[in-house]
DNA sequence: TTAGCCTTGTGAAATCCTTCACAAGCACCC
DNA sequence: GGGTGCTTGTGAAGGATTTCACAAGGCTAA
């Protein structure tokens, strides 16, 4: 299969979301131009993001709701379950071990871990929290698919480093760093710090042009 | 000016993170070659985004640590002090009122809001949760430069209008939503969960391409 | 002061992504 | 059963971003 961009993935994920609220409001079938509508793009960004895979659609009509749903789900790897694990209990790992958003959509969290002993022990949304030194040993037992870090950012490469030692392919880094993995591993940042600084410079710049 | 892609001022961020790390190691100089190499570029690239702004560097030796810091800032807006204030103190909630990144950085948390009575007046480092029906008047008292939403999905859209209506020209989306701002207003969205999507297609595409 | 070395700044080329525009094809209606 | 209208799928065009490649320029050392 030809590469993919990221940004095609992306959309194919925010089409997910708009096909879910469609057949929770019963409809059947939905076009391009409403998908399109829905998520901020264009009619012909959505047919070619499909393109990519197939042509899935009925010309004259749209696309059948649940199965471009199945289809897509079966393009991202959301028909199975993938086992997620989680280093550091902070505010950021709570919040994740509680969110709803991951099991809804098939990713079930197998572990969490922290540094800190008064933490371990102690239980998030039904599991305990595990002292990292368990953390080699549980890699390699619980076998998990992707790494969350949610430990301060001097902590963070080695955390990537005990994981893709341990055969993880895919981790989601919370802490503002940048992050250095062996190819064939998969590192993803999410950096609010950075988030609010590009909104920073959208502020400034939208100023300086309105001049 | 013209137009910087989005891609460029992220970049723009993560130099000045290297900068800063640079600094406090006491080195004076970098290189564009240095910068690329912790920023996952190549050196083109680096020349190319500040090349945008100017000519900074010096031919043969490099760019001064300092000098350069303080001119990224001054692009990206961050040598003032802006006002940030947070919708929604669940876990996500909470989880911002208290990264520390944020303060670093100049954004100062400047009210905190939730609809849940049980939260409402209980303190989140440092800053009380004030209740959500009190947030029209506040957006006006307060002028808050940004807005942080990190309320349920089928919230989300109500605090940007209300957001919007009260001047604000930013805002940062927790939420698994897909939002819609009139002209002027930028919302960008951190969504976990596409994260973690994006994340499971980059394991199946690579297991599919192995073979 | 000059030569050599090193790194910047930048047009041009290449690549990647989005938008356009239209033929093809299916559903629905009469 | 044929005509009409609507939407898909897709080459081609256009636009944006990245990479290339090299001239220009300054620092250092002799």
């Amino acid at each position: 299969m030809k590469h993919i961009a990221e940004s095609t993935v992306r959309r194919l994920s925010l089409y997910l979301r708009f096909l879910e609220d469609y057949r929770r409001q019963g409809l059947d079938t939905i076009s391009s131009g409403d998908l399109a509508s829905l998520g901020g793009t264009t009619s012909a960004q959505v047919r070619k993001d499909l393109s990519f895979f197939g042509s899935f659609g009925t010309r004259g009509l749209g696309y059948s709701v649940p199965a471009l749903a199945r289809r897509i789900r079966e393009i991202l790897g959301l028909e199975r379950e993938w086992r997620v694990l989680i280093v550091g209990a902070g505010k950021i790992g709570a919040a994740l071990a509680q969110f709803r958003g991951f099991g809804e959509r098939g990713f079930r969290v197998v572990g969490i871990y922290d540094i800190d002993a008064s933490k371990v022990g102690t239980s998030l949304d039904g599991i305990t929290v595990r002292d990292q030194s368990d953390l080699d040993a549980d890699l390699r037992a619980l076998k998990p698919d992707m790494v969350l870090i949610a430990v301060p950012p001097e902590a963070a490469q080695a955390v990537v480093d005990r994981a893709a030692k341990a055969g993880v392919q895919a981790m989601l880094n919370f802490a503002p760093a940048s992050l250095h993995a062996p190819a064939g591993v998969t590192v993803r940042t999410v950096d609010m710090a950075l988030e609010l600084e590009i909104l920073s410079y959208a502020l400034v710049s939208a100023k300086a042009a309105q001049r």
